[in-house]
RNA sequence: GCGCGUGUAGCUCAGCUGGAUAGAGCGUCGGCUUGCGGAGCCGAAGGUCGUAGGUUCAAAUCCUGCCACGCGUACCA
């Protein structure tokens, strides 16, 4: 549709003399397919009144290719209405989408639960959402790495070590099964963290000799706890079909963020009280510490670190995106202001992307206290609700799975969304499994018909015309989601286009009618078009259910 | 205190680079058997878009004040 945008601009130009930025946007269905502002914009600099500049524009534009008429409505807006034969081709053509990313190479973060914890809900939206954001960019082109970073090292480690130590001796046995005691163990360590004076000392104790490895038992204790730690990862990934290119690990970014830090104390760093730090102020940010006064690095550093790893792994990366929770939003912005300062090419192509805060509708969830939702009991929650409402269902795992995702997939990126474990991750209306059912009602029917040449489609009816617009209008909402690296969007539109499907299959007879081939043809390009978005969304699409 | 974010129907959310009567889902109420899958379709009720101002031909959308909530704010991540 960038021709009708031409278009518009030269009209604008020939009768006004006026450069303008028209907007073409899809307006309400009853007012046509596409509508224009433009006669708004040009009032002020044509000095005249906004419907008789439409009516001028109108007669200039109705001879454009496509275009069946061209109306004024409203305080001045100009509305196309497409062809039947330029809609039914947009329809027909709607997910061969254009690839303006091919030759990109762009890393995605994202996921990044810490080993000996409890891997929740929070991380679970996060590596659904980075994984959506990452095949969204594939589906414009882009060579996507999706990796994850993992705190191995640090102060929450020591207190799971601490616990653990404690409750293998209170077992006294050494066969406990650590999956099920990690998350136990952080919230007893943290507890008496907190509680108990000697067994801080102790924490701080085990925090160090983690960082310097010469303590056999801790090293022992450390090695199983993170290999039990990512094997239980692994198993959740694997049900979620997600997969990464590479799993980064604190203590590999320690030694890079060091050197580059300490090899900027005093241009970009500064030393106070003890500590290595850096002043956000002059850039109204917070100030904060890179290296303690115990002379350990502290998350900052690791993460300056990361991103040398990063640049080390993929020189050739042309961007490089973060995803965390916006928790973390304040602590990104003086770390690449850092970045700047250092490898200012580097922060240039590197951005943080926040979401919000995963909550339940029952209560606030803490991993330090021990209150988490943990991923994998959301997930066997929602299996267990489809295992009754659907017991003799061949895909029960597809539907759990699509419900999970698109239950989160479908709220904007960025505000914190609350989660009704009972309603939210719903299996009817707006959800996974309404466009799974739509899909497989199409993918029934394409499977009933018989194979027929190609045949005269002829003019619309109301309802055919109505899915071949939305249709028509896949590859501009897979463009907004890219531009705007918001997944959500795809969601919205697939609910509408399923939603507008399922109407029209209601009105419209298929098989034996006589617009059959038309019909089905519309048909195939809705499945086609479903199966596009839902891959995107990396949700399964059956073909029966 | 300061900074960032959020506030739209009973609940969960779209809409926010200003535009035509504010949209969905859930829940509530009422319909749809013979025609291709009822996990569906059609309809009804339900909104001072937190609040008070401002800018504009036009504000849920932009600006300012206030209120509420969330997050952050030097040695956690």
């Amino acid at each position: 549709m960038q021709e009708l945008k031409h278009a518009v601009q030269a009209a604008a130009k020939n009768l006004y003399g006026a450069e303008i930025e028209p907007e073409l946007s899809r307006p309400a269905e009853q007012f046509g397919d596409y509508a224009t502002n433009a006669a708004l914009q040009l009032a002020k600099k044509a000095a005249k009144s906004p419907p008789e500049i439409a009516r001028a524009l109108a007669e200039d534009l109705q001879n454009q290719p496509g275009i069946k008429s061209v109306k004024i409505a409203g305080p001045g807006f100009i509305n196309f209405r497409l062809t039947d034969e330029a809609l039914q081709n947009a329809a027909l053509n709607a997910v061969q989408l254009p690839k303006p990313l091919n030759g990109q190479e762009i890393l995605v973060e994202f996921g990044d639960p810490n080993p000996f914890k409890e891997m929740h809900i929070g991380h679970l939206y996060s590596y659904i959402v980075g994984d959506a954001i990452s095949s969204l960019l594939e589906s414009n082109g882009a060579a996507v790495k999706r990796l994850s970073y993992h705190g191995d090292v640090g102060l929450h480690v020591a207190k799971a070590i601490y616990g653990l130590r404690s409750i293998q001796n209170q077992a006294g046995a050494e066969t406990i099964e650590l999956e099920n005691y990690l998350g136990k163990a952080y919230s007893l360590g943290n507890q008496k963290y907190e509680d108990e004076p000697a067994a801080k000392r102790e924490i701080d104790q085990i925090n160090a000799e983690i960082y310097q490895k010469n303590n056999p038992e801790i090293n022992k204790l450390h090695e199983k706890g993170s290999r039990i730690s990512f094997e239980y990862f692994d198993k959740i990934l694997d049900l979620l079909s997600i997969s990464t290119d590479r799993r980064y690990l604190e203590s590999e970014a320690i030694e890079p963020g060091l050197k580059a830090v300490k090899a900027n104390i005093g241009k970009v760093f500064q030393e106070s009280q003890g500590a290595v730090i850096y002043d956000g102020e002059k850039a109204s940010l917070h100030t904060r510490v890179f290296i303690t006064s115990k002379g350990l690095p502290t998350y900052e550093t690791k993460d300056l670190g990361l991103t040398q790893l990063k640049d080390k792994d993929f020189p050739k990366a042309d961007r490089s995106i973060i995803i965390t929770a916006n928790e973390q939003s304040d602590y990104f912005k003086v770390m690449l202001a850092a970045l700047a300062d250092i490898k200012p090419e580097t922060a240039r192509r590197t951005n943080h992307l926040s979401h919000g805060f995963v909550s339940l509708s029952t209560g606030k969830m803490s991993s330090r206290t021990g209150q988490v939702y943990p991923s994998m009991k959301l997930l066997l929650d929602v299996k267990e609700a489809v295992h009754k409402l659907y017991p003799d269902s061949k895909v029960r795992k597809e539907v759990t799975f699509g419900a999970v995702k698109f239950g989160f997939l479908k709220h904007r990126l960025g505000s914190d969304i609350v989660l009704d474990v009972k309603e939210s991750i719903s299996l009817e209306g707006q959800s996974g499994p309404y466009l799974q059912y739509a899909y497989a009602r199409a993918c029934s029917l394409l499977e009933k018909a018989q194979d027929k040449d190609q045949a005269e489609i002829g003019d619309l009816d109301e309802s055919e015309r109505s899915l071949a617009r939305k249709l028509s209008e896949y590859p501009e909402v897979i463009d907004k989601a890219v531009t705007e690296l918001m997944p959500h969007h795809i969601c919205t539109y697939l609910y509408e286009l399923a939603q507008n499907f399922n109407s029209f299959y209601e009105k419209s007879r298929i098989i034996g009618d006589q617009r059959e081939a038309a019909r089905l043809a519309l048909v195939r390009a809705y499945k086609n078009v479903l199966a596009s978005g839902l891959d995107i969304l990396n949700i399964a699409a059956p073909e029966k259910m």
